[in-house]
DNA sequence: TAATAAAGTTAGATTAACCTAACAAATATA
DNA sequence: TATATTTGTTAGGTTAATCTAACTTTATTA
C-alpha cells in the first residue's frame, strides 16, 4: 500500500510526463518544485519509490514511471477527477473549488468507492476542467491539445478543456459566461499582439488576449 | 488544524463519554485499547492535546473533553456518519461496509463540503445504523437508548439503532429482514436464559438470543 | 494495612517525511 | 576547453506518531 505522500509522487511524475509529451521523464528539481517540497527530499523519495519498483532512477538520471508506478498515477488521477466532478455536479461547487478538495479526496483508499462513484455519475468522460478521465482499465479518452490561439479567422470551435487552471482564470472564463462545450468563432487575428476578436456562442463580440487563447484547448467544428 | 490522528483521539474520547454516561471520562488504557495503540502512545498524545486545550488531563488522571474540543468531535463525528449515510443511500454500499471508508472520509477538510453533502442528503437525521447525526451547530438528536432486551412480552417496539455494529452482526440482522424502523412485537420471554420470541414484521415468529436482544436499540411504541 | 494487581508514565528507539548546508556532477557558455 | 551555472546528492537534524522495557502511582484485596 501506497502512502498519501507516495502517491502524490506517482500522480506528479504521471501529469510532468503528459506535459512534455515526447520526454516524459522528469528531473528532481522539477519534481521538488512541482510538489513543494526541497530537492533534497524528492531525491530520498525517489530513491524509495525506485526501491519499490514505481520509477526508474539512477543517480543525477531523469526519472520516469515504471509499468506499475504508472498504473498507479493513473488509479490517483481517475480518482482526482471523479471526485471533481462529483463536487461540480452533485454538490454545486464551482470549477475553481474542486481541486483542492479532490486533492484529499483523491487518497480514499476503497476500490468499491471509485468504481461505484463513476456509476452513479453514469461514467462521465471529462472531469469539469475538460480533463479525460481515465477508466477502471486504465483507458483514458485522448487529450485535446489544440489552444485557441492555434485557430485563423473565421474558424469555429467547441471549447475542450481549460489548460490553465487557475481561480484568476476560471473566473474569467465564468464572466465571459465560457464553460466546457461552449462554441466560440475566431472573428480576428491580431496580428500586432496575437489578440483576438471572437463571438461567444450569440453574444456580442469581443476581444481577448494572446495569453487568454493560449489558456483553453478547444475541439476545432467544420 | 488537527491531525488525522488528533482527530481520531477527540472522536474516541466522544465515543467513549457516550458510553458512560453519567461518567464521561475516559482512561489512557481505555482510550489506547479503543484507538488500538499502546497506552505509552495515548499517554503521549494527551500531553499534546492538553497543550491545545482540547482535553483536560492530569497525570494519573481521568481525561475529559474540553468545549472546544467536544466542539472538534462532534465535527468529526458528524462527517463520519454524513459519509455513511452518503455511501449507503448513493452508492448502495452495505451497513456493514461503510463504517471503514467513512473512517477515511471523515478527515477531509472542508467545512463546505460538508455541509453541501448533508444537503445533498436531504439533511438526514440518522445514520445507516441508527446513530444520530450532529447538525452544522453541534446539535445531535437523542439517542436511543432503551435495548429490546429490556421489553416484557406483548410489548411492540421499531428498531432504531443497532448497538453493535460488527459486520456478523448486521449480516445476520439482514439475513432476519430487520433494518432501522423495523417493527417487531416480543412474544416471549423466556426466564431460563433471556431469550426471546419476537414477530418480525407480518413474519413467523421465531426466537432470538439475549445477546441478540441486548444489540438492538429500540423505540417502544403505544 | 500491607501486599498484589492494575493503570499510567518515562526513557530511549524507530520510521516517514520533511528541512538546511555543504558538496559533487552535468551542462551551458565565454 | 576552462569556467560558471544549473542540477542533483549527501550528511546531519527535526517533528509526529508509533513502539518496548522499565518504572511509578493508584486501586484492590487478603
Ligand atoms: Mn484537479
Ligand atoms: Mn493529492
Ligand atoms: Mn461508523
Ligand atoms: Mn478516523
Amino acid at each position: 500500500m501506497l502512502s498519501y505522500t507516495e502517491e502524490n509522487y506517482l500522480k506528479a511524475l504521471l501529469k510532468l510526463s503528459f506535459q512534455n509529451e515526447d520526454r516524459p521523464e522528469a528531473g528532481t528539481n522539477e519534481m521538488a518544485a512541482y510538489l513543494g517540497v526541497k530537492p533534497a527530499t524528492a531525491t530520498d523519495m525517489l530513491k524509495k519509490l525506485k526501491e519499490k519498483d514505481l520509477v526508474t532512477y539512477k543517480k543525477y538520471g531523469k526519472i520516469l514511471l515504471t509499468d506499475i508506478g504508472r498504473k498507479n498515477g493513473i488509479a490517483i488521477l481517475r480518482k482526482h477527477r471523479l471526485w471533481e466532478t462529483f463536487l461540480y455536479e452533485k454538490l454545486d461547487f464551482s470549477w475553481d473549488e474542486v481541486h483542492e478538495v479532490a486533492e484529499q479526496l483523491e487518497h480514499i483508499q476503497s476500490a468499491k468507492l471509485v468504481d461505484k462513484l463513476e456509476e452513479f455519475l453514469n461514467f462521465p468522460e471529462f472531469d469539469p476542467h475538460g480533463d479525460p478521465i481515465p477508466k477502471a482499465n486504465g483507458d483514458m479518452p485522448a487529450i485535446a491539445k489544440t489552444l485557441l490561439a492555434e485557430l485563423n479567422a473565421g474558424q469555429n470551435c467547441k471549447v475542450a478543456a481549460v489548460k490553465d487552471t487557475s481561480t484568476l482564470f476560471l473566473r474569467y472564463l465564468e464572466k465571459l459566461k465560457i464553460t466546457i462545450g461552449t462554441k466560440i468563432k475566431v472573428l480576428e487575428v491580431i496580428a500586432f499582439d496575437g489578440s483576438l476578436n471572437i463571438q461567444i456562442e450569440n453574444e456580442e463580440p469581443r476581444s481577448v488576449s494572446m495569453k487568454f487563447a493560449e489558456s483553453l484547448f478547444i475541439n476545432q467544428l467544420p
